[in-house]
Parts: C-alpha cells; sequence; structure tokens
DNA sequence: CGAACGTCGTAC
DNA sequence: GACGTACGACGTTCGT
C-alpha cells in the first residue's frame, strides 16, 4: 500500500462564519443566544473531518484591531460596516468547538488570518505535508503556486490546484497578486485600475507576465483603459503591497505543538449542550488507550489444492484457529457457502473461495475438495476452533459436510459473560472497543440494504481481505479475552456449562421452528382490517376532518388543538402526550380517545403480528424460524428477533386469537411449561425472607399472601381487589417501583402507595435488607451477579446524574432476579435438550419465552413429556423454596398456555 | 431517498 | 422523573 502524505487543512475560520451568517436562517437558543452560523459552520467542519479522518486540522481567525494594512494605507476596509452583534456573539462559540474538535484556533494581532494562513502554508509544505486552504478568499490563491497547496472551498467541495486556479481567473496563481492589484477589491476598500476587470487583467497579464511588465509598456495602451491605466500607476505598488500575504508570521507556538491537538469529546458535548445542537451530542465513548497493534496484514487468496494442503496442515499445528463463513444469506437453514475464512497466527489469514460468481471469476476450488481436504482438518483441530457467532457458522458448515461437534470458544459469547453492557458484541464494535481497530463493515462490500449485492458477486479479492480480517480479529479478540478470562474462573464456568452448550440448543430450537396457521391468521388479519377502517371511519366523523390515525403528531393536532381537550400528560420531548395511559384518563370524559384505544390495539394486532407473522413464514418448511439473540440483553435474558416471539399477545382475548394460530403439525400436540413466580422465588431465595419463604414452601398464592399481609387480613378474607393490589406490589419490588408508580398503577393517593409500601416493608424485613445491601454491593463492586455468578455491571450506580444513579439502582436490583431466572431456564433447556438429544422426532422443543418452554410432541407421547419436562425445569437448580412449573398440553399455543 | 430518531405498544 | 428487560411498526426529521 503506497505511504499517504500527511494532509494537513487551513481553515479560514472568520470567512466561513461570515458566510454562514448570511446563508444560515437565524437561529437562537432557547436563551435567545444566536448561533444559526456556528451550526453551519461546525457541520462544514464535521463533514470535512469525516471525510478527511486522518489529516490535521488548524482553525485561523482575524485577531482584533488593526494591522499593518492600515498602516500602509488608511483607508483599508475603511467600506466595511461593523459587525452585526448576532454575529459577533457567535464568533467565540465557534472558537470554542474549533478547540474541542482538535482544531486548534490560531490568532495573530497586528496580521490577517490570511497571513498566518500564508505562513503555516508554506511551513507544511516545507516539512512535506499536503496543504489544503479551506476558504472562499480569493487573495489566498497566490499560495496555490507551491504544488504542495491545494485551495478548497469547502461549501461545494471545489478544490483548486495550479490547473484550477488558471481555469477560474486565467493567469497562473503566481500573477494573482499582480491580478488582484489591477483588478482591485471592492469589499477591502482597494481601488485597482478603473474599468479593468477581470477579463482585462487576465489579458494584459498573459501579455506581458506581470504589472512590471505592463507599466513597462504602459504607453502602448490605448482607450480610456490605457488613461486609466497610466492614472493607477502610483498605486500599484502599494495595493501589490496589500495584496501580497505575509509568510513570516510569528505564530509563537510550533507547527509540531499544534498538529498535537486531539479531539475533546466530553468538551464538545458540553459546548453541543449548550448551543442546543442536540443531533450532534454523544453519548460518551471511552477513548480506550489500549495500545492497540499494528495491523499486520498477510492475508492470501487460496484457489489451489496445494495452497488448501498447507492451510490444512497449518490447523494441526497451531494452537488456535479461528473460522468464519461467507454465504449467500442469512438463513442458516439454506443459506450456500460463498467461502471459509481462517486465521492460525494473529495478522495472517487466508479466504477459500468456493462460489463466487461474477464475470471473469477465477477458477475456485471445488466444495467436494474443500469439504475432503480441509473439512477433515477442521474436524480432526474442532477442539481448538474459535468463533465469533458460531450457532450462525456451525449449522452452516454443518449442512455443507463438515463436522464440527465442540468448539474451544466463541469470541462473542466471552465478550458477552465478561461484560454484557461495556460493548455491543458484533465483531465490528469489538474490535474497536477491545483492540482499538476498525474492520471492514459488511455493508462497505455488498452496499447498503436498498441495493445489496450476493456475496458470491464480491470480488475475490475484496472478498479475501473482509472475510480474512474477519478471522484474523476473531482470533486476536480470542487471545485477549481468553487472557482476561484466565483469572474468572466462575466465567470460565458460566460459559462452559450454559452459554456454549445453550448455542447448540438454540440451533436446534431454531431449526425446528414452530408451525402457524397462515390461512386463519390472514382471515384474521382481513378482519382486524374492517373493523380498524370502521373505527377510523368514526374517529373522523368525530372529529370532523381526516387523518392519520397512526400519526401521533396529527391526533395531539385533533385532540389538543382542535376539540381543545386537557393535556394531561407530556412526552420526553414535550409533545402532548397521547398513549394508551393518557387517552384511557381522556375516555372518561369524551369518546374519540376510547375510538383510538380500540383502533390502536386492533392496528397493532395487524400490522405487528398477524400480517408480519405471515411474511416471515419460512418458504420450504413453513414455520416460523425466529433467531434467538444470545449476546444482547444486559441480564443474560434471550431475546428474539425476526420475528420477536417473546411478546406475542397473551392479556386479550383478540391477543390471544394470535397464539391460537401457533399449532402442532398433524398428529403431535404442543406443550407449554412455564415457571410459576419464578423472580419472587428467586427473591425470596436471595433474601432469605422469612415470610417469603414460608409462603413458597406452603405452596400459598404468593399475591394473596402478600395482600393478606399488608391489609392485615386472614387469607379467607382476601378479595379479587386486594390480591389485585398485591400482585402489582409484588412485580413493582422486582422492578424496583416508587410510591409514585404505584400510585399510577393502581390510581390511588400517593399516601395510601406510600403506606401499602411501608407496611409491605415491615412484614418483609428481608426483603428489605437484601435490596439495601444488593444496592451497598454494586456500588462497592460496580457489578452485581445472578445465582450462577453471571455478573451484571451497572457502571452509573455511583454517577453524580440522581436520575441515571437512581435507575442503576433499580437495575441493580431488578438485574440478579432477572438475570437468574434467565440462568434458570437456560439450564432446564441444556438439561432437557440432552435428554432430547438428536433427531428425535417424538419431541422437539420449539420456543422459549423468558419462563416458558414450549414443545411439539407426538399425541401419545404427551402425557409421559410432560412429566418429564416438569421434573426438568424443576430440578435446574436447587434454591431455598420450591420451583414450580405450570405444564399443559393443547391443540394450539393459547391452549397449551 | 434511506438512515436515525421518536412514540407507541406488546411480552415476561 | 417516578418500573426492570426486550423488539418492532409507523411517522417524522435529517442528511446526503
Amino acid at each position: 500500500m503506497e505511504t499517504q502524505l500527511k494532509k494537513i487543512f487551513l481553515i479560514d475560520g472568520s470567512s466561513y462564519l461570515y458566510r454562514a451568517f448570511h446563508a444560515m436562517p437565524p437561529l437562537t437558543t432557547s436563551k435567545g443566544l444566536p448561533t444559526g452560523a456556528v451550526k453551519g459552520v461546525t457541520n462544514m467542519l464535521r463533514n470535512l473531518r469525516k471525510e478527511n479522518p486522518d489529516s490535521y486540522y488548524l482553525a485561523i481567525f482575524d485577531a482584533k484591531g488593526k494591522n499593518f494594512r492600515h498602516t500602509i494605507y488608511p483607508d483599508y476596509k475603511a467600506n466595511r460596516p461593523p459587525m452585526p452583534m448576532e454575529l459577533r456573539e457567535q464568533l467565540s462559540p465557534l472558537k470554542e468547538i474549533c478547540n474541542a474538535m482538535g482544531m486548534p484556533v490560531i490568532e495573530v494581532p497586528g496580521v490577517e488570518a490570511d497571513d498566518v494562513i500564508a505562513t503555516l502554508a508554506i511551513e507544511g509544505s516545507n516539512k512535506g505535508m499536503s496543504v489544503v486552504i479551506s476558504s472562499l478568499d480569493k487573495d489566498l490563491m497566490q499560495l496555490v503556486k507551491d504544488p504542495m497547496v491545494k485551495m478548497m472551498n469547502t461549501m461545494n467541495k471545489q478544490i483548486y490546484n495550479e490547473a484550477g486556479v488558471e481555469k477560474k481567473f486565467g493567469v497562473k496563481p503566481d500573477q494573482i497578486i499582480d491580478y488582484l492589484a489591477l483588478v482591485g477589491d471592492s469589499s477591502d476598500n482597494i481601488p485597482g485600475v478603473s474599468k479593468v476587470g477581470p477579463k482585462t487583467a487576465a489579458k494584459w497579464l498573459n501579455e506581458f507576465n506581470n504589472i512590471e511588465g505592463i507599466v513597462k509598456n504602459a504607453e502602448s495602451f490605448i482607450g480610456v483603459v490605457g488613461n486609466n491605466l497610466r492614472d493607477s500607476i502610483q498605486d500599484l505598488d502599494r495595493n501589490i503591497e496589500l495584496v501580497r500575504l505575509k509568510k513570516d508570521v510569528d505564530i509563537k507556538v510550533t507547527l509540531e505543538e499544534l498538529l498535537n491537538a486531539e479531539e475533546n469529546t466530553e468538551e464538545l458535548n458540553k459546548l453541543f449542550v449548550s448551543l442546543e445542537f442536540n443531533t450532534w451530542i454523544q453519548s460518551p465513548k471511552k477513548t480506550k488507550e489500549e495500545p492497540g497493534f499494528v495491523a499486520k496484514k498477510e492475508y492470501q487468496t487460496i484457489l489451489t489444492k496445494k495452497d488448501l494442503q498447507v492451510w490444512a496442515n497449518k490447523l494441526n499445528k497451531a494452537q488456535t484457529f479461528a473460522i468464519d463463513t461467507e454465504t449467500s444469506s442469512l438463513d442458516t437453514m439454506t443459506a450456500n457457502l460463498i467461502g471459509i475464512s481462517l486465521a492460525c497466527d494473529e495478522g495472517e489469514g487466508c479466504y477459500i473461495p468456493i462460489a463466487h460468481s461474477y464475470d471473469k471469476v477465477p477458477q475456485q476450488l471445488d466444495l467436494d475438495d474443500v469439504v475432503k481436504v480441509l473439512g477433515k482438518s477442521i474436524s480432526n483441530n474442532e477442539s481448538k476452533l474459535v468463533g465469533q457467532n458460531l450457532k450462525f457458522d456451525l449449522p452452516i458448515l454443518r449442512r455443507h459436510g463438515i463436522k464440527v461437534d465442540k468448539f474451544l470458544g466463541d469470541t462473542m459469547l466471552m465478550s458477552y459473560v465478561l461484560n454484557s453492557t461495556a460493548t455491543r458484541h458484533g465483531l465490528d464494535r469489538m474490535a474497536l472497543h477491545y483492540l482499538n481497530y476498525k474492520t471492514m463493515k459488511y455493508e462497505e462490500i455488498v452496499g447498503t440494504a436498498s441495493k445489496q449485492i450476493n456475496f458470491s458477486q464480491v470480488k475475490i479479492p475484496v472478498a479475501t481481505f473482509y472475510a480474512s480480517e474477519d478471522a484474523d480479529i476473531t482470533l486476536r479478540l480470542f487471545n485477549l479475552l481468553n487472557d482476561r478470562l484466565k483469572t474468572e474462573k466462575q466465567l470460565i464456568h458460566l460459559l462452559k456449562t450454559i452459554e456454549y452448550p445453550m448455542l447448540e440448543s438454540l440451533i436446534k430450537v431454531e431449526t425446528n421452528g414452530a408451525k402457524i396457521d397462515a390461512k386463519m391468521l390472514a382471515e384474521y388479519s382481513k378482519e382486524l382490517g374492517l373493523k380498524a377502517a370502521e373505527l377510523s371511519r368514526k374517529a373522523f366523523k368525530m372529529a370532523g376532518e381526516e387523518f392519520n390515525m397512526d400519526s401521533p403528531k396529527q391526533l395531539v393536532e385533533v385532540l389538543y388543538n382542535k376539540l381543545e381537550l386537557p393535556i394531561l400528560k407530556k412526552t420526553p420531548k414535550g409533545q402532548p402526550s397521547t398513549n394508551e395511559d393518557t387517552l384511557q384518563r381522556l375516555a372518561e370524559e369524551y369518546e374519540l380517545p376510547k375510538i383510538i384505544i380500540e383502533y390502536r390495539t386492533l392496528a397493532k394486532l395487524k400490522s405487528t403480528y398477524t400480517d408480519s407473522l405471515i411474511n416471515i413464514q419460512h418458504p420450504e418448511t413453513n414455520r416460523i424460524h425466529t433467531s434467538y439473540q444470545q449476546a444482547v440483553t444486559s441480564t443474560g435474558r434471550l431475546s428474539s428477533t425476526e420475528p420477536n416471539l417473546q411478546n406475542i399477545p397473551i392479556k386479550t382475548p383478540e391477543g390471544r386469537k394470535i397464539r391460537e394460530a401457533f399449532i402442532p403439525e398433524k398428529g403431535n400436540v404442543l406443550i407449554s411449561a412455564d415457571y410459576s413466580q419464578i423472580e419472587l422465588r428467586i427473591m425470596a431465595h436471595l433474601s432469605g425472607d422469612k415470610n417469603l419463604t414460608e409462603a413458597f414452601k406452603n405452596n400459598l398464592d404468593v399475591h394473596s399472601a402478600t395482600a393478606s399481609e399488608i391489609f392485615g387480613i386472614s387469607l379467607d378474607e382476601v378479595s379479587q381487589d386486594h390480591r389485585r393490589s398485591a400482585k402489582v406490589i409484588n412485580f413493582g419490588l422486582i422492578y424496583g417501583m416508587s410510591a409514585f408508580g404505584l400510585t399510577r398503577q393502581l390510581g390511588i393517593p400517593r399516601h395510601e402507595a406510600q403506606d401499602y409500601l411501608d407496611t409491605y416493608f415491615e412484614k418483609y424485613t428481608g426483603v428489605r435488607k437484601y435490596m439495601v445491601s444488593t444496592k451497598e454491593l454494586a456500588k462497592k463492586n460496580l457489578y452485581v451477579e445472578t445465582i450462577l455468578g453471571r455478573r451484571l455491571h451497572v457502571a452509573e450506580i455511583n454517577a453524580s446524574n440522581g436520575l441515571r444513579r437512581q435507575a442503576a439502582e433499580r437495575a441493580a436490583i431488578n438485574a440478579p432476579l432477572q438475570g437468574s431466572a434467565a440462568d434458570i431456564i437456560k439450564k432446564a433447556m441444556i438439561d432437557i435438550d440432552n435428554w432430547i438429544g438428536d433427531d428425535n422426532t417424538d419431541i422437539r422443543m420449539i420456543m422459549q419465552v423468558h419462563d416458558e418452554l414450549v414443545f411439539e410432541v407426538k399425541k401419545d407421547y404427551a402425557i409421559e413429556a410432560l412429566e418429564k419436562i416438569t421434573t426438568f425445569m424443576e430440578k435446574a437448580v436447587k434454591l431455598s423454596v420450591p420451583l414450580t412449573v405450570d405444564a399443559h398440553q393443547g391443540s394450539n399455543w393459547n391452549e397449551a398456555h
């Protein structure tokens, strides 16, 4: 790769601020401080830097007061109106932003910004740097005579080199001074030769080369311009002096010092906050001082059997090797293998293209040969295999005949157990976080969503770099993470006994998929559509106009502006709220909000559930194959996408109809088994609270038991209302809810809610103690733990911002409960999966919904399976209170639940 | 015209 | 501001 010249940008700050001031619409902060021009210039600078990330930047401004040109020519710039106040006020914010962006501000009294720029341009050029002057001022064009110096109008991206200047002005850069002296500059109040404009000046200079030549031949010029020239000769030397830039300005600091500047993100954020440039405010990301590594990259394309054999042998000798697959799609059940990449040593990798397909594609190895030679070596060395998100690669490899029964590590899961929240666990993000390294992005080579090409059409050299880099980075990450895990026995254990086996179980669950009754869903969708349309007609009538009921903004217009309903609540952004809660309260007095609620319910069911479920049905299996994310949640739970099977409705009859569409194949039934009150049981276990423990040991209904305690009544006096209140409190506790939250949920006065809570904690002192000690532990360690030793980091537990700290405290209380529940069900899934074994058609695990497992089972096996599943789940771990499971079978999910 | 953000609503 | 963890549809705004 060719060595790049270091590029330095010299920004003419004053000139851009001026221009932006007049170009941008007037904008002020809520306090009235004008910001339009600052925003315009800052935006330009941000874009400039985005396009030229590895360059240096200096921002030069005019200093206050007169300069040497005023001494030479007292009328210099005499016709300039004073700077408007609105512009003056924006000067120092802009300078602060420049400094914070790592673009040091330079102002030198007694000279102009242009002189400073000239001085720096020459110095930069002498030091072998490529200089770009970013300015709109044509005076600076004179500097372009140096081949290392270019000028750029950053607002329109126009770049001027020597040829560019000549094209625009008709003279060479070294003639610009004379050119300007002849033409003059009205904005600087420099009179040129009267009637001589750009055309005449260029003509003369081309003929006589410079002013000296022109003056020598002045007598030969005919007409009015000739007379004017002869009249102006005595002014021309002065003009030249005014126009010529000073190149020896004493700048006080050295260029080296200036080039050391770095962005101060924190400071920049503060400025953006105070100027209310909200879209640019970044959440702080750690700037790592990690040594980073020198990116040694030797990536090889494998096209011959001989080279393939070399790499097959390499795996035998390697201590560890990373593997990555490139495929035709993300669907593990049908995707074709396009190529395989490998890395055995950091910085070295190879790519084996198999099914690239484009014009003039080189001869590639046959899949058969790759499987025979390399596949065999991979299988033989599987205990050294590492990968990133092997849940994707393993099924692909297996489907193509490469047997991998076990593996050494998965970097995604290693990162996840070390700290689930420090970074996202995708390869690109991890490379940046752990290695301070920017990888080539998949989108960069196949294009963005709209115009994506298939990986098979990617040119093999490009694919080689991309794929080998992924394998290389995976190996580097493995080495780094493995090192960090060495002293963490408990986390290693969590990986080996839970997360890695879980990975294999999830492959099976995803592949199994769930059958849906698409016909029934389609009919229901139609019905929902008709009902929703009917409701919208009603709503339009009431509103007196048609509007988009799906648009919160238009709803605000109709409800609050047109119909003038009272504004009960606002969204975080200040807009009047139209959420269900608010509408429900409005519905007590008005009709329209009620209609909107009903419409929303139906529209939600139709768009999110019926339509999308039908859409996502797999074309070959006709089942729903969701994707479970194993490294997304902070607490250790799984999440589910495409579709999210974990938020299928259940509360209302209309919603439950969606569950009725989840059905077994003919001859099978569905079994649903869910843990009863698992989080409260974990609370009892972790806190050791006597009262709560007793309730579970005696197999009481825990909400009724709580009601009996807080209302001071016996169990048989507990009404449905009592129980409902107690249930809200019990759930609220898990989430760290306050008296205020309770007030809202129960619709009772604040003091009453407070009484409930006080009474609760009097009766359940162990729970209170647990909450206090959990917070203390979190503050001390910056993390809390689950029963299987999963760590949940709460970075903001000591935050100075009270709101954030409180949120972190609630998370700290909730995380061990939610996380332990996740541990337990994962353990159960693994046990059950081992029991089921491979290729068992009598029973298949098909879904997990946090505390529920769903199976599809042969009808006459149902009773036995139900029994087995229940036992595995209840015995997954041993707690101080019993774990109980409710399991049922049915002909659809709703029935089984 | 696509990406990013805001609002809303569903689950456990 | 006030209840933890998720995903996704839709509308709007932003930036190229």
